[in-house]
DNA sequence: TTGATACACTCATCCAATGAGTAAGACTGA
DNA sequence: TCAGTCTTACTCATTGGATGAGTGTATCAA
């Protein structure tokens, strides 16, 4: 139901926040997940075993190179660094629009605006548009759908008024958040 | 971090939802799914097979008795109805607190409303307080860890901030709520 | 010198979700 | 009338995220 391409694309995992790290420079799983928990552990709730395991995949998808740093008498240690492939995935995120629910805007958007003022923060402003532009157009498709409800559907009703109260509020949040750059 | 018994007790899947619906009558999983698609569908996506694999949970769990119905020629059907245990488990959850968060609140909370004016409607009016008590004191909690934060956390802080608007929202919502009962 | 904490990573397991598959009756229209 | 499709009813294999515990060394303080 339209949600499944955003999933593919844009992602619902901290994967981008690991790629957007290594954007800046070579690190190791560790590192990377201390500092997810550091700086966005209200948006992401990140295990470690799960950074490992997201970073494995990330590996396996070509999106990052391991280089094995061999330790006398030390277990190895791997140094990883984004591939061609990675800098452009990252990169495409970068610019792409979050997802219109809640939840996207809670942490894809919020770890967007984390990289873009680091990376790109003359593209800061373009991001707030593209980001209320898109709550604007699901509240759109809300309303619709509300509209489109049975009478005696009130819970569905109930649910999707919710949802449309919470876009609101996440465009006046939008606001307040732009007064921060 | 506080929610690992929420989601032991309070359940965040539509596991209520079926057996609410047995509550009333004995069904199959068919009849179950197609009601909670069309009563509750912008409550739950519930797939076909996700709600027969949560049924065959709740037998497991001695929540649900299985009667099969032999029909010549035709493959059984499966009737499903609650046990005194399960009778006994959705009484409990139709007056528990549904957890403070937003997601919790429009899945859990609409799910409670919809069955609590099927067969308790005088519970109602406490549902509501109750759901607005909890509401509160997630804030509370949320504006204790944003007070704590350390001043260079601004991403940390701004999906705080989201998250303690969205919850206002939701006081919003309740009330209004409220009135269609 | 020993015990705690930090570093760095691995592994087994569980369970939910997906999507496709099966199968038989009932209806529908050319 | 008979091909085609819809509805009823359910099963199953696979995937893949999330959890939690485990491993082993280094380092530092008491």
């Amino acid at each position: 139901m339209a949600e499944h391409k955003a999933h593919h694309i844009g992602t619902l995992s901290p994967e981008m926040a690991l790629l957007g790290l290594l954007f800046g420079e070579p690190g190791h799983g560790y590192d990377l997940h201390r500092k997810v928990v550091s700086d966005l552990g209200q948006v992401w709730h990140l295990s470690q075993s799960q950074a490992y395991s997201i970073l494995k995949r990330l590996e396996a998808q070509g999106d990052i190179s391991v280089e094995e740093i061999l330790q006398e008498k030390l277990p190895a240690r791997q140094l990883l660094s984004l591939t061609a492939q990675g800098r452009q995935r990252f990169l495409d995120w970068l610019s792409a629009p979050s997802g219109g629910s809640t939840r996207a805007i809670r942490m894809e958007f919020v770890t967007r605006l984390y990289f873009l003022s680091q990376y790109q923060p003359e593209k800061l402003t373009e991001a707030f548009q593209l980001q209320k532009a898109e709550a604007l157009s699901h509240i759109e498709r809300l309303e619709i759908a509300r509209s489109e409800l049975p009478d005696e559907q009130i819970y569905n009703r109930m649910s999707l008024d919710l949802r449309l109260k919470q876009l609101t509020t996440v465009l006046e949040w939008l606001d307040e958040c732009q007064k921060n750059f």
